[in-house]
DNA sequence: ATAAATTTTCATGATTTTTTCACATATTTG
DNA sequence: CAAATATGTGAAAAAATCATGAAAATTTAT
């Protein structure tokens, strides 16, 4: 869960990252509507906390620079007395605000609300920042997507879905191959040569079990 | 534009129905959360304001038995220092909520956001600057009309309408062509062929999932 | 009924993926 | 330690899958 909080004020950014990053989120900083585009659009965030008055760039801008390109939801930072019908007659598309000042623990609640309103069911199985997200089919290592073969996807879904479980290479073969493939024993010693490579620093997780197989353990 | 407003204070009610009115709504108005049901119930309203204390039956009970039968939206009001958590935690379904005392502008505000909101999603689905009609049966890029055959048109629906989302062929015949559809399977790709190229640099969001189908990504 | 538009089929070639296999390296056993 | 056994690796062969274009079939419009 990445959030991008833009403000110009570092003491405000710092309360806010704080707080979320005790949630669990991860957040990036930026301190103006410019850096916001370009972290916006160069990463995936599930919610961006975008203040209005910054140098620069002001948060409307940014926020239709960046919603043109991406569809990420969007919670605006407003002085009290700025005007509520700028946000929502404006088609900007913003998901929430918050009027400052601001209690954190409000601000909490509300990004939780709008992930949770934003979140397509998670059929994701995590394990630290290697993500297999099976709805997509798609799977990604820390935010970035890894281009995985559709055997090396199988294989790895496997292993995951049994974490901890040793798992040999003909059991192996007849769930992922079929119980039809009559090939050598030691093509799977191959994909995981590849899985292993394609997963870079999470590769030492599918461990070989000497005489039986594989595992993966997390 | 029907709003049920529910509250035990009259004087709360009274000044909420002012300004709603103002601004063109129709309010209906419940003092307790066993009028609110009630009303709920009978009438198609585009959203509901509900407060969380009241006699009889709280704002959490009475948005609970009304979201087992209908999908309406609802803001909450609660007192400044009631948990927030309570009603995001707890899944009402909430879309959004003010803290006592609020200014009776934002409220406005926030309605017309909801709304929005809701409206939004029935009719016209964006992404960037592609943007799928429903209502008006059309497909515009970047403001330029596109013409769609009808099976490219419900292709692009189907694959806009589950973003994110590998899709198998079968899963598009049977959606799309129906169930009775017997032919190849190929022709899902010769139409994926003709929609992307009708979609110009939009094309590229349509996904091959080797091994699987394809999905639509933005 | 004829023309136009749309949908479907299908064969081709380009591309990607899978498999095999020989050799390298590592581990275990006697 | 040496032999035996098992796994890691790279490259090439084999296989599978997809994009494409064109033609046939079907549907819709004129």
């Amino acid at each position: 869960m990445k959030i991008l909080v833009v403000d110009d004020e570092v003491l405000i950014r710092e309360v806010v990252k704080e707080y979320l990053q005790f949630d669990g989120f991860s957040v990036d900083e930026a301190s103006n509507g410019e850096e916001a585009v370009e972290l916006g659009l160069q990463n995936d965030y599930n919610l961006i906390i975008m203040d209005i008055m910054m140098p620069k760039k002001d948060g409307y801008q940014a926020v239709k620079e960046i919603k043109k390109i991406k569809d990420v939801p969007v919670l605006m930072l407003s002085a009290r007395g700025e005007e509520f019908d700028k946000l929502f007659g404006f088609d900007l598309g913003v998901d929430d605000y918050v009027t400052k000042p601001f209690s954190p623990k409000e601000l909490v609640a509300r990004v939780k609300a709008i992930i949770k309103r934003n979140e397509k069911s998670g059929t994701k199985l995590e394990f630290g920042g290697l993500v297999l997200d099976d709805k997509a089919h798609e799977v990604s290592i820390d935010g970035k997507i890894v281009n995985l073969t559709p055997k090396e996807y199988d294989l790895l879904k496997y292993f995951v879905s049994n974490n901890h479980i040793a798992l040999s290479r003909e059991q192996l073969l007849t769930n992922i191959w079929g119980y039809d493939f009559y090939g050598d024993d030691r093509t799977v010693d191959t994909h995981v040569k590849t899985l292993r490579h394609q997963l870079g620093k999470y590769g030492q997780y599918i461990k070989t079990v000497r005489k039986v197989g594989y595992k993966f353990e997390f």
